[in-house]
RNA sequence: CGGGGCGUGGCGCAGUCCGGCUAGCGCGCUUGCAUGGGGUGCAAGAGGCCCUGGGUUCAAAUCCCAGCGCCCCGACCA
């Protein structure tokens, strides 16, 4: 699909913007089963680089990568009672195999805990067996009713960390330390800003004691749950018995904590950084940094432009580069097509440049003559190294100014409905569920998290009125 | 699962009400010529199980019955 029609506008219906960016930019496609997605080559290079970068850390902090099976028995969903509540009603199920009926129905996972509870049982005698941090890159199926592509499909890729400790200082430590990977790939990959803080009980992971999230603000100011992580306690030991004999050599049930982050965060990267024009990539994660493109007319021109291309070309190895030749199509068009896809730097070659030795640079992030300027020949790796920085850092800034503009202290009840029509409320809260789902009620927008960072002292629930410990997010979510 | 909508070249649609001739249009695709610093133009082409099955009829994309699928809204949902 690459029309030539204009997009919607953000503000004109954004969601609609952001079906026809995910398609005519190449990121995936809808497959022929209902919900399910095809991630395209241009999409899943991207989501190569969210790996890498993610990968990259879970390394640094000690963990090794594993592969557990898709297929898990369904008895083993049901071992424990609010995961399997949690779950249930989004299972696919197999039920015959290899033309017979199966004695037992297997479960396509919906997360792991399950199947890697089952085997750490196995696996974990000892004290000295532990701590064990394994995580997983893999797909996973949830039978969602209303998809999105990235944001909510029936399948869909992601990491999920599990790992089991001996103490619960050490489990909660694990479950606060890959929170903080999370937040720091957010905001120094993806320039996402991002919300560190705990979900409340009504939206924690089914089986957990507690979830840590990262949220971030869209472009039409809901919130996206961008990566999560969680504090499992002993519950999965108990209901997989992962059990083992501690230094005074007693049996103890092991704490287990479990995090992840998915292809969802595509979304989220499209939906903070996107304009009007298109996507819009932060340069660390771009499948292509940069773009040349070639100008001229007579086959006498194109020759020594091509000459200088390829000069060019060689220079900038060290980058993620593409040189657009396509013969048929003009450089207009291409200008328009590579800002759809994102790329963060264009670079034009002409006749003019070669003549003066120049290049003509153009940053996705400022669209239009703003953004453009002219560079010498000399030092250009530097200066694009430069160039892209500067892009991420103002990518960073501006989504975090977005978010800021965005976000109200409501005072009183009235002003949280009015404010979580158009933004995030950041307001008292007793924790008590009933205060939360009347607001949910009444206005569609649920807890988002409670903030890490709290003001220092206390105030009153906006919603009763009774003494609040912390503030909490209310917003429209995805 | 409730309400609504839609299935016609790759994509988006018209035609269906009121049955009839060679099933059209836009985009995309192929070829040629010109063009090329912000979505080029002209010309010539290729491409169809009109969702499936059954029925009515001299005749069905069009009418009737049944089924399948998809989309939107709601309910549901880390």
């Amino acid at each position: 699909m690459t029309s030539t029609d204009k997009l919607p506008t953000r503000r004109e219906n954004f969601s609609e913007w952001y079906n026809q960016i995910v398609q005519r930019a190449e990121l995936a496609d809808y497959a022929p089963v209902r919900g399910c997605m095809v991630v395209r080559p241009y999409g899943w290079a991207l989501w190569e680089n969210i790996q890498g970068a993610l990968d990259r850390r879970f390394k640094a902090t000690g963990h090794v990568n594993a592969a557990f099976p898709l297929l898990i028995p369904k008895s083993f969903l049901e071992k424990e009672k609010e995961h399997v509540e949690g779950f249930s009603p989004e299972l696919a199920v197999v039920t015959i195999g290899g033309g017979e009926t199966l004695e037992e129905p297997l479960i396509i996972r919906p997360t792991s805990e399950t199947i890697i509870g089952h085997m750490y049982s196995k696996w974990i005698k000892s004290y000295r067996d532990l701590p064990v941090l394994i995580n997983q890159w893999g797909n996973v199926v949830r039978w969602e009713l209303r998809t999105r592509l990235f944001l909510r499909t029936l399948e869909f890729y992601w990491q999920e960390g599990h790992t089991a400790h001996a103490t619960s200082e050490e489990a909660e430590a694990e479950t606060r330390r890959m929170l903080d990977v999370y937040a720091d790939f957010a905001i120094n990959e993806a320039a996402v800003p991002v919300v560190s803080g705990l979900k409340s009980d009504k939206e924690k992971f089914a089986g957990a004691v507690r979830s840590y999230t990262i949220e971030a603000m869209m472009g039409d100011t809901r919130a996206l749950q961008s990566g999560t992580s969680h504090f499992l306690g002993q519950n999965f030991a108990k209901a997989f018995d992962i059990q083992f004999l501690d230094w005074n050599n007693e049996m103890q049930y092991a704490w287990t904590t479990s995090w992840g982050l998915s292809t969802r965060f595509i979304g989220a990267v499209i939906m903070t950084h996107g304009d009007d024009q298109g996507l819009v990539l932060p340069p660390r994660l771009a499948p292509i940094q940069v773009v040349v493109i070639p100008i001229y007319k007579s086959d006498q021109e194109k020759s020594l432009v091509m000459e200088s291309v390829e000069r060019v070309r060689a220079e900038l190895a060290g980058f993620r580069i593409k040189v657009d030749d396509r013969p048929e199509v003009t450089p207009g068009f291409k200008f328009n097509d590579w800002e759809m896809r994102g790329v963060p730097l264009r670079i034009e070659i002409g006749p003019k440049d070669v003549a003066k030795d120049s290049v003509a640079l153009a940053r996705r992030d400022i669209p239009g003559k703003a953004g453009k300027s002219f560079a010498s020949q000399q030092n250009l790796a530097q200066q694009v190294a430069q160039i892209l920085e500067d892009i991420h850092t103002s990518l960073h800034i501006r989504a975090l100014a977005f978010r800021q503009a965005n976000t109200y202290d409501p005072v009183d009840y009235p002003e949280l409905v009015e404010a979580v029509t158009h933004g995030w409320a950041y307001a008292w809260w007793c924790e008590s569920p009933e205060c939360e789902a009347k607001v949910k009620d009444e206005t569609k927008a649920t807890t988002r998290c409670i903030p890490l960072d709290q003001p220092d002292r206390t105030g009153s629930c906006i919603v009763c009125g009774k003494p609040a410990r912390r503030k909490v997010i209310f917003a429209r979510a995805y």
